[in-house]
DNA sequence: CTGAAAGCGCTTACAG
DNA sequence: CTGAAAGCGCTTACAG
């Protein structure tokens, strides 16, 4: 059974392609098409179910309504929470989404710019990693409007929506000073992007302004894409080798795998030892005692990008690029 | 800048658009192109940077190498680790995914099956609702290849993958009265799908067949879709109304909610009091203590489920539909 | 008020 | 060994 197509439709109504199509593209006013032709041909559509077709209409056009959301990982709470929210914000404005994860992979990034171009995506939401910019450029030489978010990539000049995460570590790590800690750990990840290095300066920058020495082995980098066992020895090992009374993690999944080790070695979140986590997960408030955490503002994140994005596709001239950085909230539990 | 074309290769091939076309699908040998040909058309594919419209080629071809995931929110882990299990393994064989979330929204969903249908997407895998068999079995009738998960739908002849949710269920609760515990709630999901109605029967059933009185006020339906507060609330309502010494949560997002109770209400998961909660959960191995579970086996979800569509788009002939239940796994904690 | 025709970028049956 | 041409299902400039 194949699908009804245009010409069907024009046949069945006695009327040439064009005036279906105008009539479909609302176009049927403009084109000053009789109400009788306009009535009939609508009928028509709705009793057999016609729905055009979208690839021809793409080929044809150009765009196809949809935008492309380029994440590190789906299964990441912090990205699957923003994603949902994206889509349902587009979807209100008749965009849909497609989406799909890098794993931090260049290679699968690039796949993914190709497979999204090739399928005339209208916009494209990133979250970049090194290695990309090329295929980033290329994008943005076509006029295809591109926000970039979590991370940027600052050689490039397009459009930015990402958390403050130099303030926020800074605030983190100055809260425990506050607190009087001062063997003050941070676990992060060896890996290259902006919004981590960020972290790892916030920390560094809070202990020098508050004349702490900054001890080097009290920064544990996990290699990334590791499995967590070996994670949870690594930390387990910083644990054990330093003498801490505080610690930043800088990734939600760290945290989680910290708290594993922290159960594993019966050791206690309390006066003596503080713990703050990032980009919240529900085992952080849950947990007994609840962790502490930077939240990103995940809502008005993904408000601030679709706000990016349909302004731009709305418009015929090219806007000036925006770099948007929104705080985000120290939560202490 | 626009695109490359299959046009511009050719002329600078000098060879026909229809040269160009063989080689770029491998079917120059097939064709008998000289090797000279095939060899400097390849180096001007190259040095170009050429891609192949996927759009056109998807018009032409009537197929897209890409394959429709719809699931019922991206934001739920189970659903999230599920579509990066299924997008790892399509990518493998070459095939990429989109995905989308339907929210439980019979229209919403209808929308992705024709935006899907419309991108003209090589086979369907859903996690489905009641309300959308007759688009289903349009798919169908088209001969593309639907596979459900998570849920059936039994009235339609189709593939369907999902765990063996009254089993583990009627184990769970098994496992509570074998603990000796006689007042065994159940806080599961006011939502007529299958494998929650399942879960529900199984702890009917084994409550029955141990002899226990099945007490109606022990189920607690959470309508879907309501505010976390709201879900708070009647559990702790539930915890106070009844005397209860044990309780299965249907669902993770349940269980957290129940888990956020217990520490509101003080009252402690111990030897008095027993928890099983269903789709594991990062916060279930860590809370204190441990939160037992009902695992329901990803890996092998996804692993069937992408078997068997590549099954089926490499067989030519309509292959007989397949039912795969795969028995969930009670982890105790 | 409406239609014939070109063209988007491909693939493929047919011809030579 | 290779190419001209039809056609996938649309949109739209042009003509009447």
């Amino acid at each position: 059974m194949k699908a009804l197509s245009i010409k069907d439709i024009a046949l069945k109504a006695n009327v040439s392609i064009t005036t279906v199509s105008f009539i479909i593209n609302g176009k049927a006013k403009e084109k000053s098409i009789s109400d009788a032709v306009i009535k009939k041909v609508q009928q028509i559509i709705i009793d057999s179910g016609y729905k055009p077709n979208q690839i021809a209409r793409s080929l044809r056009t150009g765009n196809s309504h949809i935008i492309g959301l380029i994440i590190e990982d789906i299964s990441n709470s912090f990205f699957s929470r923003i994603a949902r929210l994206i889509e349902d914000k587009a979807y209100k404005k008749g965009y849909k989404i497609i989406y799909s994860s890098t794993e931090n992979n260049v290679e699968k990034a690039q796949d993914l710019i190709n497979l999204f171009k090739s399928r005339n995506v209208d916009a494209y939401i990133i979250s970049p990693i090194k290695g990309i910019e090329e295929d980033i450029q290329l994008l943005l030489n076509e006029n295809k409007p591109v926000i970039l978010f979590d991370r940027n990539l600052p050689e490039l000049n397009t459009n930015y929506v990402g958390a403050n995460h130099f303030a926020a570590s800074y605030q983190a790590i100055e809260s425990f000073i506050k607190q009087g800690k001062k063997n003050i750990a941070l676990v992060t990840i060896d890996i290259d992007v902006q919004q981590i290095i960020e972290r790892y300066e916030g920390y560094k920058k809070a202990l020098i302004d508050y004349a702490i020495p900054v001890d080097e082995e009290l920064v544990l980098k996990i290699p990334f894409n590791q499995p967590e066992v070996d994670t949870i020895k690594q930390i387990k090992q910083l644990f054990k080798a330093k003498k801490i009374d505080a610690v930043l993690f800088a990734t939600n999944y760290l945290a989680i795998s910290g708290l594993k080790v922290l159960k594993q070695i019966n050791k206690k979140i309390d006066e003596h030892f503080a713990v703050i986590g990032y980009d919240d997960h529900e085992a952080f408030e849950l947990h007994t005692p609840s962790v502490s955490t930077i939240q990103q503002p995940l809502e008005e994140i993904a408000e601030t990008i679709i706000k990016l994005i349909l302004n731009q596709l709305s418009s015929k001239t090219k806007l000036p690029d925006q770099q948007i950085i929104i705080p985000a909230k120290l939560i202490l539990r």
